[in-house]
DNA sequence: ATAAATTATTTAAACGTTTAAATTTTTTAT
DNA sequence: ATAAAAAATTTAAACGTTTAAATAATTTAT
């Protein structure tokens, strides 16, 4: 069955291509086509079940209405959640998104970059990998928009959406400190990435507001490599509970690290909270099913997404200017810290 | 910036459109090009970093190298495991992928079925939603190939990937049964989805052939709505639990289904597998912080992904047949099921 | 030295749209 | 009845590629 095209309609109608283009297009009051033609061409459209070539329609245009979206892992709650509202968004906006994923490696994400410019992408979002920045000057270079999320480079100028992650460090180490925490360990991911660099943050000065003295041996850092995730986060806990460390609570900086560290203590017979507090920074919905809740800090994943979206069209559209937005985090309380400890 | 186009590149060399074109597709010596001109051509190539136009190229060779992907909705835990594996065989197999989701909602499917149809995607991967059977049908008739991924529908023939879900619950029932559990109840959608009455199917077959008479209250029949999900899984279990009937397990049809199953167990003070065994369909990696490991069916979602593509592929490009390919479950014990039961 | 064969390169049409400019038809004003 | 104005429609070029066919340049054979 061969494709309809303008010109079927066109013959169909008896009238020329541009003609139906314009009705098509809903320029027919503007380009003063008769009502009655109209009124043909729109018949004869819908007789032969006509599907304008979008791919045509955007070389001509220079406009394909597509966004390109490079996530790091969909496996992460953070980017499937984030996910699901860019997309919603987009289809809102009348965007389709190209999807590919980093899978957190560098070469992966070069490719990514390189087929979504070749495919003419109005504009991408981006949670990038780690030494990517070469890879984002070039979009500049390129002038295609771009948004990143999640993740930030001090050194480049971009727009962006992400979480205070200082802020939420901080009100979840606050937290813990005002429930009479002293010992606070805080689990984290060795990196260069600047929102988890900002966890520690947070951490740290909330720790020296309250006049705790941060002990080196306290932050575990777990080399950021998924697939031994578990091992390395029960290496590090071992160093603390196996050589039985003081240590009032742990403070994992994400919610992967917090399952495997959930893991851990089960297997170790420890009790939450009264053996240890946890506290996590993310969430999975699955953290209800541990045997107590766990206090977590939620993004606003969905506000996330929509504001990226919102943020590339407007970047694409009005050709308006880059902004960060930094949302906040909400302090979600579960019963996974002790109250009423003495402070010593 | 001006984009630089073949037309750029030509005349950097001093030659025509063509024959850029010729030696920048890997056929300069079929087309006799002189070694010297080739050569001359592609570093004129990289001095102007030349990147081909793909929207170009699809328009000329009705073909965008593109395939479609709709999923019922990315927070499944089955979506996401299943979305990467297509992601990365379609790397793989130089295709990009538009993404595009449901939500479950026939609305948004067709929607998404007609945007990718006019963007010309060379193929589709479908996790279809309920009553879409008339899109399918559609797709046909455009000649666009796509293979379906978890759900099938009998009237309708296509590819298919999906896991063999009579078998899997089969197996899994059978299990409990072997353990010496009687009254065996069974969670599951209320819904007209196949391949979730397969599991209906697979869980009565293996009553039967073990002589235990199922009784229709052992059916919990839950709303397929994903908000309420939980009050109405509550609600279900209260059937059963207020009101004290003899229960030996449940076996909850979903992965999301379990997780509230568990919720409610946890907040009833019910304990696993003391007071009731629990098995599951599908997995979260979060199962292993509940305080007992939940013994469940695991399906080969990456393997599926993958075949999900390289079918699809082989359709695109090989105009081979569709055909269905159903894949077998592991059964992954944990520790929610008593053992040593007294068969009474 | 010339024709034929071979090698190397260019021309031009096509893919399915959009749209400015040109043209034809109809209406209005005289 | 005719000119001018307005309305309706068509023509043709363009977007950036691919590729068959035409042409030009070089080599080989006589």
């Amino acid at each position: 069955m061969k494709k309809i095209g303008l010109k079927d309609v066109a013959n169909s109608a008896g009238v020329s291509i541009s003609l139906v283009s314009y009705v098509l297009n809903g320029q027919a009051v503007q380009k003063k086509v008769k009502k009655e033609t109209a009124k043909r061409i729109i018949e004869a459209a819908n007789n032969l079940n006509y599907k304008p070539d979008l791919i045509a329609k955007s070389l001509k245009m220079s406009k394909t209405h597509s966004i390109g979206l490079i996530v790091a892992d969909i496996d992460y709650r953070y980017t499937s959640g984030i996910t699901k509202a860019i997309e919603e968004e987009a289809k809102r906006c009348n965007y389709t998104v190209i999807y590919g994923s980093s899978n957190e490696r560098r070469d992966a994400f070069v490719e990514l970059i390189n087929v979504f410019t070749n495919r003419r992408v109005d504009g991408l979002i981006i949670i990038p990998v780690e030494g990517c920045e070469d890879q984002l000057h070039l979009l500049q270079g390129y002038g295609i928009p771009y948004v990143l999320v999640d993740r930030l480079f001090k050194n480049i100028d971009s727009s962006y959406i992400g979480l205070d992650n200082f802020q939420a460090s901080y009100n979840a180490t606050e937290y813990l400190i005002k429930l009479g925490h002293k010992k606070i360990f805080f689990c984290n991911y060795h990196t260069t990435l600047f929102h988890l660099q900002e966890r520690n943050r947070g951490y740290k000065k909330a720790l020296l507001d309250y006049k705790i003295k941060f002990k080196p041996d306290w932050l575990i850092e777990i080399p950021n490599i998924p697939e031994d995730r578990y091992e390395n986060v029960t290496h590090g806990l071992n160093d603390v509970f196996e050589k039985k460390k003081e240590c009032d609570a742990v403070f994992f900086a994400s919610d992967n690290l917090a399952i495997c560290g959930l893991k851990y203590f089960i297997e170790k017979q420890i009790r939450i909270p009264d053996d240890v507090s946890v506290m996590s920074f993310d969430e999975y919905d699955e953290f209800e099913i541990f045997y107590c809740s766990i206090t977590h800090s939620r993004q606003p994943l969905k506000e996330m997404g929509t504001l990226a979206v919102k943020t590339l069209v407007n970047l694409i559209e009005k050709r308006g200017v880059g902004k960060h937005i930094t949302l906040k985090a909400d302090l979600v309380a579960g019963k996974s810290c002790k109250e009423g400890m003495i402070s010593v």
